[in-house]
DNA sequence: TGAAATAGTACCAAAACAGTACTATATTAT
DNA sequence: ATAATATAGTACTGTTTTGGTACTATTTCA
């Protein structure tokens, strides 16, 4: 539906809040600091630590922090992880017959529309995010946040 | 997942070929030419001529063909239709809540991405999309086509 | 050694997608 | 007239994806 999932939105919210901050944030404080249910923010985070863009610290007063830095991690990572690879416009089934024989009408113009996307995602990096959040809302990251996503 | 559906693939493939022709194209005309599936065809179709973009003419020896010329029909205006009008990031539940309190630091910077996609699906006419692909394969809507989709 | 955290799976219900089916109506060729 | 060929409208269905939960194991620290 051309549209990003809830965990792909949840994901830019946990990783800004980790971006924010410098010691380890739990899934259960960034799920009541955010009123988000609290396996689902904890599944994404260990995705998030499976792809590498978090980093875990187990056991007692663990959690998560960046595993690089804001400027480092583009929405294209994010999506990728929580969205699968990005993927609008690729003749998935059958691409063999599609690109051996006439290609169909729509290939050229979609394969542009898609490398545009994917460009922005890749230079719209979290600390970009980062900043214009704070730009229009200067409490993010510190204090308790009302329920939070688009979708 | 912020893919595009089929439905919206075989609407562009179906309005590139109505803006190859003047006589109006039956629904069993273009999936036997295409090789898509008739009753899908004949529902999106349907569904395009609901939305205006096309004409139907009824009868035997009817069909579809073009209600604007292709100049001024976009992709944003195809995807509206059979895609559901695109909307990457509006909050559709809580809006208020939303807005109202704090906001959620993905607004900013996600509302650029929808911007920015969006400009580019309006900008993209079909008379673009048709003489793209034009470019690429000489025969569009002239011969017998493979398969034809992605998604 | 127990509490609090992550790690790894596996599962489930609801929604969306892709496609089908059926009935009604309009137009035209014969 | 009427049969053939179209669209119009609507409702249905199986499959996949999404959103979310549950459970068990492991790590760490007080």
């Amino acid at each position: 539906m051309l549209k990003l999932s809830k965990k792909t939105d949840y994901a830019i919210i946990l990783l800004c809040h980790l971006g924010d901050v410098d010691a380890p944030v739990s899934a259960q404080e960034i799920a009541g600091n955010y009123q988000l249910p609290q396996p689902m923010v904890a599944n994404i985070l260990k995705q998030l630590g499976a792809a590498g863009l978090i980093q875990s610290v187990r056991g007692q007063n663990g959690g998560y922090v960046l595993a690089r830095n804001a400027e480092s991690i583009s929405l294209s990572d994010i999506i990728s992880v929580t969205d699968n690879p990005f993927n609008l416009v690729e003749c998935a089934h059958d691409e063999e017959l599609c690109k051996v024989h006439q290609c169909c009408p729509t290939r050229q113009p979609l394969v542009a529309l898609h490398r545009s996307i994917q460009r922005f995602m890749e230079d719209m990096t979290l600390s970009t995010i980062i900043s214009e959040s704070y730009f229009e809302n200067p409490d993010v990251g510190r204090t308790h946040h009302e329920t939070a996503h688009l979708s």
